[in-house]
RNA sequence: GGUCCUGUGGCCGAGUGGUUAGGCUCAGCUCUGCAAAAGCUGCUACUCCAGUUCGAACCUGGACGGGACCUCCA
């Protein structure tokens, strides 16, 4: 096997991918927080490292995918004031914080199966790991890194920072973070600016909490990961992912915490995919710029002109870069569509091409391009190409205009199986069932008055018969040998 | 303000110091009763300025533009 090469953000550089324990990977990615809608930026975080997933296990590694629910809530604004979400969203609605983190769960999951994201091996759930959390933060305590004031526990960055290079992922300056960082005003709690809370400790109408050696209280922003990750993957594992907006605060904690907690750095390769833009801004809930995933399927939204098959826009998706950010338009996604239609009617079309004694064509070589293309960081954009190379020569096939042997018209189909279907994650719609059944019937007869017509030169009758199943949502293909119909 | 990333043809989007990315759109041709599809051909770009180099879109410096993070965010 090739080697794969995989761009980590702790070293920014493409590194040779090697597991700790071969052939077993341990892998965690950050999840969604519940309390509304997951939005399209999210879900494109989620579709890449369904490809890494898919990419590895293709090349046979034995993977474990852990990928959390965060239902504990994260609290608003800078810190230690402020409410949790999940609660605030719970008053409102007059419901229990966990019907919230019901509602938004199962959506999630929907979503994630419609996009044919393949579920995590263990979800684990912030609250179900309440007593890990605090275990970790005692730990943390005894170590010296993070100290309690009046019932909320703090990391104690400076500290930390004095022994380990606490901006390791980004590269940054700690002088600079304690610029950047705002006035503690009126959080004396704090010691210092940059510390952050491990456990917080909950007034008495906060719906979510728990007690602790520290009084009632809810878990930090970070611990959690700290927490899930350790239990099933180990100190010590193999990839840690998540957007890129996690790494200069949530993973650099994480990260802090875990040494702190047993000094071990927790992942080897961290991998960060980049944004998803609206009109060159990052697609995010507080900029109210966010897609829901339902409104671009059924296109009911302001700036979308029809909705879009889920594969379409995980098509689209790849076709991009994981660390490139994404711009979503009408025009994109139109582009993306007819381009994933040209890929499918030539797979298609694969089934039906007659072997020659000859080819004329390297598909061989067109097979290992495209595991160069994913063994150099996943670079869908050059294997899609491929693809598209593929495509051209099945249909220059199909027209005579070169010719393949039985062994490359298999392996034509074993590529785009492999890269297409396995490790993209493209699912195409087969008619299946009764009533598709009777459907290809009923056109087939359709279709046969319509060569009846043509054959008499009836060509008025024809189109008739042509446009009107065109307008029904059925295409028709006139060739050599009889027409052909895709829906 | 600080740190970092980025600027590719009509649009989207890869990429490497010297050779065609790819997709979409558009035009022409072939095929076809017409249409659609498909194939072929064409439009062949790299923000600007300076430097390194035999040679730079790709390296360096600067300018300008865009973005991310510094507050929860995938």
């Amino acid at each position: 096997m090739q080697p794969l090469f995989l761009y980590n953000t702790l070293t920014r550089k493409k590194e040779e991918f090697k597991a700790i324990n071969p052939p077993y990977v341990g892998m965690y990615v950050c999840g969604p927080t519940v309390y509304s809608d997951v939005h399209l930026g999210n879900c494109r975080t989620f579709i890449s490292f369904d490809l890494v997933y898919r990419y590895l296990l293709h090349c046979g590694y034995k993977v474990r995918y852990v990928r959390n629910i965060t239902d504990a809530g994260h609290l608003e604004g800078d810190g230690d004031v402020g409410e949790d979400k999940i609660s605030k969203r719970a008053k409102l609605q007059q419901l229990e914080p966990m019907e919230i983190v019901q509602a938004y769960t199962v959506d999630f999951r929907e979503v994630m199966r419609q996009f044919n994201n393949l579920p995590p091996s263990i979800e684990p759930t912030a609250t179900g790991h309440i007593i890990e959390q605090q275990e970790i933060a005692e730990t943390i305590i005894k170590n010296g890194y993070a100290y309690e004031s009046n019932g909320t526990i703090y990391f104690d960055v400076e500290k930390f920072a004095k022994e380990h290079n606490y901006t390791a992922l980004t590269g940054r300056k700690l002088e600079d973070l304690l610029e950047g960082t705002r006035d503690l005003d009126g959080q004396d709690e704090k010691r210092g600016r940059l510390d952050f809370a491990l456990w917080i400790k909950a007034k008495p109408e906060h719906l979510m909490q728990w007690r602790s050696a520290w009084g009632q209280g809810f878990p930090g922003w970070h611990i959690e990961c700290s927490a899930m990750s350790t239990k099933y993957l180990g100190a010590h594992f193999d990839i840690h992912g998540g957007g890129m907006d996690l790494a200069p605060t949530h993973h650099t904690n994480e990260i802090a915490q875990n040494l702190a907690y047993c000094g071990k750095q927790p992942a080897n390769y961290w991998m960060h995919t980049n944004m998803l833009t609206v009109n060159g801004q990052k697609m995010s809930k507080s900029l109210g710029n966010s897609f829901l995933p339902r409104e671009l399927f059924s296109g009911i939204h302001h700036l979308l002109t029809k909705g879009y098959n889920p594969m379409v826009v995980r098509f689209f998706m790849l076709q991009t870069h994981y660390r490139s950010t994404l711009d979503f338009s009408n025009d994109a996604l139109n582009a993306a569509e007819t381009a994933f239609d040209r890929l499918h009617d030539a797979y298609k079309t694969l089934r039906t091409l007659k072997a020659s004694d000859k080819s004329t064509e390297d598909i061989a070589a067109l097979q290992k391009a495209c595991y160069d293309a994913m063994n150099d960081d996943l670079n869908t954009s050059v294997m899609m190409a491929q693809l598209f190379d593929a495509a051209r020569i099945i249909n220059s096939t199909n027209d005579g205009k070169s010719s393949l042997t039985r062994a490359d018209i298999d392996l034509l189909h074993v590529i785009f199986q492999n890269f297409l279907v396995d490790i993209c994650g493209v699912k195409f719609e087969e008619d299946n069932g009764e009533a598709a059944t009777v459907l290809h019937n009923v056109v087939d007869v359709l279709l046969d008055m319509r060569a009846k017509a043509k054959a008499d030169k009836n060509f008025q009758l024809s189109d008739e018969l042509r446009n009107k199943l065109v307008a029904a949502g059925v295409k028709i293909k006139d060739g050599k040998e009889g027409s052909t119909w895709t829906i």
